[in-house]
DNA sequence: AAAACGTTTTTTTTT
DNA sequence: AAAACGTTTT
């Protein structure tokens, strides 16, 4: 909301800008630009092609963001374009936040921020807010004030419209439609606009719910994500007036992260760069892996079609990874078809080979990565030397792999983030405290009205809802005002009758202070979740983690204190999902290989490159080939973060479904070529049963040429056995636990516990006991336990 | 209306 | 195994 009253700006706009600035005339004459020194020549000539339409092609490394940046600051020093005449877009907020820092670095005082520097999403609600008006029809259409629905909203509105036509939610799932909806949004396709069949969809209601739920966010003056930009592609080929003016606006285009588009933002992107064609395209083809969202690998294979006499320039010189890691990576995607082909060097030497390492199951992964972990903060053991937890991530294909490492990291007390985890306003109490900050500031939001209406406990339940609604209903009312009807008629009498009378009397308070610009937003906020009692609530629950929920609450309303009223809160947070908590502590980053894309760190693990898990069996199922490849361009993300060293791991079994499920080693380890690849075994794990997923690797590693002989390994032998039993658990040899008796403790003794650690008993029943532990209390079998001794942790066998 | 109980499903990846 | 969901009990 800061910058989207700039009307002076758009204003600005209309009048030509002289070319070449006295000031930056001045500059130039004085000596070449500064910034310009260091950089290559790829990277130079890709930041001085600065007219016309450019395709960068950067590998992973190449000093893409410093082209980036470099060509903006080069641009406003030649005075081509003022900070608010370029539109450069990335696909999420963090590359927009750094690109700008390195802007600012780079040009110093110069630069008064970049108005539209931002993702595809945020650029695009700054545009549809001035032309509200025109998305919809005669009848209805959205005003400027429109709010923006999360995913839960979406889905709790789509369950509404199917249960309005009585399908089957059990068959046909609200998600399922939204999924639907989505992918149509994706590739800009309105109700109107469906193809003939795809309207089908969802035993045939695909259109109409469609249609129905378009209908339904205008008549809540609500957009969700996919409309967005779906919106403003279609307001500009409507409003041909609308697409000049902001053509004429933004003289120079960059777009981070090319070949994650889909075909919204590929029509949205061409719209704008139609007339003056000076648009500059980074991306990278083998780094695309949002193929299930909708990004289309096509728009980058065909820049060049789409902007004939394109300049393709490519940055090849890798500045992160040692040569190891690069050629492994190399080679991996190689084996993928359709490339543009990129041939990636370096001239740095030496490094280490990438790690390659099996173990029996998940839990022994995690420990042997908790092990070596400890071993580089402790600076001996490996080659490369003592390593800050902050050098070291692990990257995982799906986020429920976490588990394993955080269960072991907790237990041998390592400090780790994780990173795009379960993030801060998506978490229910901020949700909550989110739909009464919506509803005071706007009484017409519904969703937010249902949400919170009955939270805390008021006494008002489903049938007490359903009267509200078909008042408002019937009376053309939003939901509040339809309560508020709804007491005055006598409809909701008793107990909930009062409450809900105190609740939209608060509300309404609430609203008018919410639009008083002479109250203190934050402490109005303070003042809401205070007196409707939703922070008593909490105080009141007994869960253990209602604390945490409580300290969420007051987060929340730190965070108000950074915005100048509570909708620049609002939407900032529809747009900005994460919660930037600048932790400086020593930790261990554990995160998705799709949230690694960006990043790189000099230590990186692997784990659970295991067919089915990685490449993903759902992922190769719905797409195939193109899903594998997807796949593969995933790992080649994976192995690229890597500056120095690269440990890929996989296990024989993982718990699936609370299953054990055995798995073969990824078809990917196959693929790594062998000269820069070292296979390590497990210390003591020769010959025994632990050491068959290991000597699966080792085999398939070393006799690739004479590939039959790997059939005849024991490493696959083994696996075959294991495969025949398939589906059920794997035959684990039980670990008997003797009938202990827990006499043997007493209460206050020590203990130690292979998952949670050292902790102290506090009860005994028979042959359980209750211990707390640092993560709270827990009855466990005596026998699980034994007397916490001086010795390591290490030492204990699992 | 809310809690307590039993059943079914879930696991890609996210602006 | 845990969460989400639906049904029954208070």
């Amino acid at each position: 909301m800061s910058d989207f009253d700039d009307s002076d700006a758009f204003e600005a706009a209309a009048t030509p800008v002289p070319q070449r600035g006295p000031l930056s005339q001045r500059a130039m004459a004085a000596r070449p630009a500064p910034y310009l020194d260091g950089l290559n020549d790829a990277q130079r000539a890709a930041v001085e092609a600065l007219d016309g339409p450019v395709l960068l092609l950067a590998g992973a490394g190449t000093g893409k963001t410093r082209a980036l940046t470099t060509r903006i600051a080069h641009l406003l020093t030649l005075g081509k374009a003022r900070p608010g005449q370029i539109l450069a877009v990335t696909f999420t907020n963090k590359a927009a936040r750094e690109m700008k820092d390195r802007i600012a670095r780079l040009l110093g005082e110069m630069v008064e921020g970049m108005p539209w520097l931002g993702t595809f999403h945020s650029v695009s609600v700054k545009i549809l807010r001035r032309h509200a008006e025109l998305v919809g029809d005669a009848t209805l259409h959205l005003k400027p004030s429109f709010t923006i629905l999360d995913t839960d909203d979406q889905i709790r509105l789509m369950k509404q419209l199917i249960a309005a036509e009585y399908i089957d939610e059990k068959r046909w799932p609200a998600r399922q439609l939204a999924g639907l909806i989505d992918g149509w949004k994706n590739r800009c396709l309105t109700p109107a606009n469906l193809p003939r069949g795809e309207d089908r969809a969802f035993d045939g209601w695909g259109g109409r719910l469609y249609a129905a739920y378009q209908r339904r966010l205008l008549e809540l003056n609500a957009v969700d994500f996919g409309d967005l930009l779906m919106h403003c592609v279609t307001l500009f080929q409507a409003h041909p007036d609308v697409l000049k003016s902001w053509q004429d606006r933004f003289r120079y285009i960059l777009v981070d992260e090319y070949q994650d588009t889909n075909v919204a933002q590929y029509m949205w992107l061409r719209l704008l760069a139609r007339a003056h064609r000076n648009i500059c395209c980074v991306g990278d083809d083998d780094q695309s892996i949002y193929g299930w969202r909708g990004a289309e690998v096509g728009n980058i294979l065909r820049f060049e079609t789409d902007f004939p006499g394109a300049q393709v320039i490519r940055l090849e010189q890798n500045y992160r990874s040692t040569p190891h890691i690069l050629a492994a990576a190399s080679g991996l995607i190689a084996a993928n078809k359709g490339r543009l082909g990129k041939t990636l060097w370096t001239d740095a030497t030496g490094g280490e080979p990438v790690r390659l390492i099996g173990h029996w199951d998940s839990e022994a992964e995690a420990r042997w990565i908790g092990e070596e972990i400890e071993a580089f903060q402790g600076g001996h053991r490996h080659a490369i030397g003592r390593r800050n937890l902050n050098d070291i991530a692990i990257l995982v294909r799906a986020s429920h792999q976490m588990r394993a490492f955080e269960d072991r990291f907790m237990t041998i007390g390592l400090p780790y983030r994780v990173i795009g985890g379960p993030r801060f306003y998506e978490r229910q109490e901020i949700r909550d405290a989110m739909a009464y900050f919506r509803l005071a500031v706007s009484p017409a939001d519904d969703l937010a009205f249902e949400r919170i209406v009955n939270v805390p406990k008021r006494g008002l339940g489903d049938k007490a809802v359903q009267k509200i609604q078909s008042e408002a209903r019937e009376r053309g009312l939003s939901l509040l005002e339809g309560a508020a009807s709804a007491i005055a008629v006598g409809a909701i009498a008793g107990k909930g009758g009062s409450a809900l009378r105190q609740f939209t009397e608060s509300m309404g308070r609430w609203h008018a202070d919410a639009i008083d610009p002479a109250v203190n937003h934050v402490e109005l906020a303070e003042r809401i979740l205070d007196e409707s009692g939703y922070t008593t609530m909490w105080q009141n629950d007994k869960s253990p983690d209602a604390p945490g929920r409580l300290d969420n609450l007051k987060e929340l309303v730190k965070a108000l204190e950074e915005f100048d009223n509570l909708q620049g809160f609002l939407e900032h947070v529809a747009l900005v999902m994460d919660a930037d908590k600048g932790e400086q502590e020593d930790q261990v980053s554990i995160m998705t290989l799709h949230a690694a894309k960006g990043l790189e760190y000099p230590v990186v693990f692997l784990p659970g490159w295991e067919d089915g898990l990685f490449p993903s069996q759902r992922s190769m199922d719905e797409s195939g080939m193109k899903g594998l490849e997807e796949e593969r361009r995933l790992a080649y993300v994976g192995i690229t973060r890597a500056e120095e060293l690269a440990t890929i791991t996989f296990a024989g079994n993982r718990r699936m479904y609370g299953q054990w499920q055995s798995s073969l080693p990824s078809r990917f380890i196959d693929e790594l070529p062998e000269d820069h690849v070292e296979v390590l075994t497990p210390p003591g794990l020769y010959g025994g049963g632990y050491g068959a997923a290991a000597a699966f690797a080792t085999s398939s590693m070393h006799d690739r040429a004479a590939h039959a002989d790997v059939y005849n390994s024991p490493g696959w032998k083994r696996m075959q056995e294991r495969s025949a039993s398939r589906g059920q658990p794997v035959h684990r040899t039980p670990v008997t636990i003797d009938a202990e008796p827990a006499a043997r403790f007493s209460v206050g003794d020590r203990v130690f516990h292979q998952k949670f650690g050292n902790g102290t008993v506090q009860g005994i029943a028979e042959d359980t006991l209750t211990v707390e532990f640092t993560t709270g209390f827990k009855t466990i079998k005596a026998g699980y336990v034994q007397p916490a001794s001086g010795s390591s942790i290490d030492d204990v066998p699992f």
